[in-house]
RNA sequence: GCGCUUGUAGCUCAGCUGGAUAGAGUACCUGGCUACGAACCAGGUGGUCGUAGGUUCGACUCCUACCAAGCGCACCA
């Protein structure tokens, strides 16, 4: 809709330019916005008071030229001029109603997929597979898999990019045990993930001769040891399994297929650095190969290094990170590369991506994007934590919203058979804690709390999936199919309006999330449609309605509301239930 | 020291590339169920948008300085 009001006022900018009322090298960004009081008409654009200045005019005298040069159309009712110079936009009903019933037809919802779809990678979830899951990675996990699915429904090719921590000096640790463990006849215990990890750093502490043996195999594995591969790459396989059973829980859309840790990019590193080397950027400093770039100074002029390789030759996490840009840019083709990693690697990817576009690593089209996200805290405010300190498990966390969800969901039907209460206990519970953590903008630190997020009250996951079955529940009640049902629907009263209106923005709601990399809007968005949809079910009669035909009409709206809630949710990785 | 991020109602958060009177939820107060699921809806109280300047017809939004919090700044990732 937006777009139709645009191309009547360029039609009317260009006229304006013919007549010399506006010069000729004007072209402004015409911003065309929902209005948010109706008094304001449906869109709203500030066009002329841009222009007003250039143009040597008064705003409320240039709105009106440009209102004079709007070419007819029989979708838009009328255009008024408003405030300062504001140009107000009334929709014609029937436009709109003939909008949504083109997309409760479609099974797209309307929304245009992209004609020419962009190749996106997105690097997202990425942990390190020496140690279990924890809640530091469910931002990642979460958020990125949301915009993923974004970007598929608008048509996009994604690539999805699972950079696991499966390389360094850690894994000598891990495999020392593994050897230890298995020379001692004890089977391999790995299912606590966690505790091997403690149990080995606890031996490398302790012991002088497992050290040693440690080291050894590092460099063994570095060197590709037969033997020391095999352990490497049966610990990986059975930590990579935790992985993929908590993805599959959370309803997060990774594979083991989108798998490629760092240990992909092993024989690259040294390529890397003799193409940086080649490029004439390398520097050695203190022993170590370092590129200085001159974006990053400091006041004193002390340039920041970007160390590439260490003094004593090995390769650190900036030369698998260009190695992973090139491969993705070069090998993949990608159109945005966009990282969901935390904030605080900002200043790292600044400079990485800094130099991979100067190395020609990437070219200068392929658009970097590091989309941070900042930490998840306690209610104290303070980073969350176990009441002993320690990091907390993703399962444990998990666990947890479950066990609440489910007392909630016995609470509110005491009736319901325990195997139906588990079931959407469980759906209601994970919901809850990805909703809470989506529908908060992503760069700012948010505050985890189970009784905020498993409220049914606000702008939480149960409140919403509540709003669908309500929705699914007319459905079943008139024996129709909510998916399938197509036709006519006609706005009578304001609340129909109001709902139509807001189901006519998801696509630009959608562009947010992927330009941006904000499923939070998509959140808001949803959540506002909710309401709409309530207060609209409160005021309309729907299955006994005045008239047949109303009733139809207002089902099909029904209808296309709760697809646009179900969309939403599942591009959010929140599944809808009929009944709760 | 330098840099990044954040600072909006008591609390949890929105506010889209500067636009019309700063919005939700929660809490608190008022109404509405012989139910298309009240797990809901309608309404009210509550904010000098961290502070001070500046740019602009117009600033929560842009610029500068300062204050506060968190986090980064050479061989971990």
């Amino acid at each position: 809709m937006k777009s139709v009001v645009e191309a009547l006022l360029s039609q009317a900018i260009e006229t304006l330019k013919q007549q010399g009322v506006l010069a000729e090298d004007v072209s402004p960004r015409i911003n065309i916005q929902n209005t948010k009081d109706k008094s304001h008409g449906d869109l709203a654009c500030n066009i002329a008071m841009m222009l007003a200045k250039p143009a040597g005019m008064n705003p409320r005298a240039l709105a009106e030229q440009i209102i004079a040069s709007l070419p007819a159309d029989p979708r838009i009712n009328e255009a008024q001029i408003a405030g300062p110079g504001f140009i107000n936009f009334f929709v014609n009903d029937s436009w709109l109603e003939q909008q949504v019933s083109e997309s409760l037809a479609d099974e797209h919802l309307g929304i245009k997929r992209a004609i020419q779809g962009e190749t996106i990678v997105v690097d997202y979830s990425s942990p390190n597979l020496a140690k279990e899951m924890h809640v530091g990675h469910l931002r990642s996990s979460i958020i990125g898999d949301a915009v993923v699915k974004a970007l598929e429904f608008e048509g996009h090719t994604v690539i999805r990019q699972n950079h696991v921590g499966d390389w360094g000096t850690q894994f000598g640790m891990l495999l020392a045990y593994m050897e230890e463990q298995q020379n001692n006849g004890e089977s391999l215990d790995l299912a606590d993930l966690e505790g091997f990890y403690r149990a080995s750093k606890q031996r490398f502490d302790d012991s002088e001769d497992f050290a040693t043996r440690a080291r050894e195999l590092v460099v063994a594995l570095q060197s590709g040891d037969e033997y020391c591969n095999k352990l490497w790459a049966e610990f990986n396989s059975i930590s990579l399994e935790h992985c993929l059973a908590l993805y599959k829980r959370l309803g997060v859309s990774l594979t083991a297929k989108d798998v490629r840790g760092e240990s992909a990019y092993n024989n690259d590193l040294q390529t890397i650095v003799e193409e940086l080397t080649q490029a004439k950027l390398l520097t050695e400093s203190q022993g170590a190969q370092c590129v200085f770039l001159d974006e990053f100074k400091n006041k004193e002029g002390e340039t920041l290094p970007i160390i590439v390789q260490k003094a004593g030759g090995g390769f650190l996490y900036a030369t698998s990170d260009l190695a992973a840009i090139r491969y993705r840019a070069q090998q993949l083709n990608a159109d945005r590369v966009l990282y969901f990693v935390d904030q605080r690697q900002a200043l790292h990817f600044n400079q990485v991506f800094a130099l991979a576009h100067k190395a020609g690593f990437a070219s200068e089209q392929t658009s970097l994007e590091h989309l941070g996200f900042g930490t998840m805290n306690g209610a104290d405010g303070k980073p969350f934590k176990t009441r002993s300190g320690g990091t907390v498990k993703l399962v444990d966390l998990l666990d947890e919203a479950e066990e609440r969800a489910i007392a909630l969901v016995r609470s509110k039907n005491p009736d319901m058979s325990e195997e139906e209460l588990n079931k959407i206990g469980k759906a209601v519970g994970i919901a809850s804690v990805k909703y809470a953590d989506l529908s908060k903008d992503r760069a700012r630190d948010y505050i985890f709390n189970f009784d905020q997020m498993l409220s049914f009250e606000g702008n939480t996951a149960p409140y919403l999936m509540y709003a669908y079955t309500r929705v699914a529940s007319i459905f079943e009640k008139a024996e129709l199919d909510m998916n399938s049902i197509q036709g006519d629907i006609r706005l009578e009263h304001e609340k129909e309006k109001d709902l139509a209106n807001k189901l006519m923005q998801f696509s630009e709601v959608l562009s947010r999330v992927t330009l941006k990399g904000q499923p939070h809007a998509l959140c808001s968005y949803i959540y506002e449609v909710a309401g709409l949809f309530s207060s609209f079910y409160e005021n309309c009669p729907i299955l006994s309605a005045d008239s047949e035909e109303q009733k139809l009409s207002r089902l099909r709206l029904a209808a296309l509301a709760g697809r646009t809630i179900k969309q939403g949710l599942n591009i959010l990785g929140i599944s809808t239930l009929e009944k709760m």
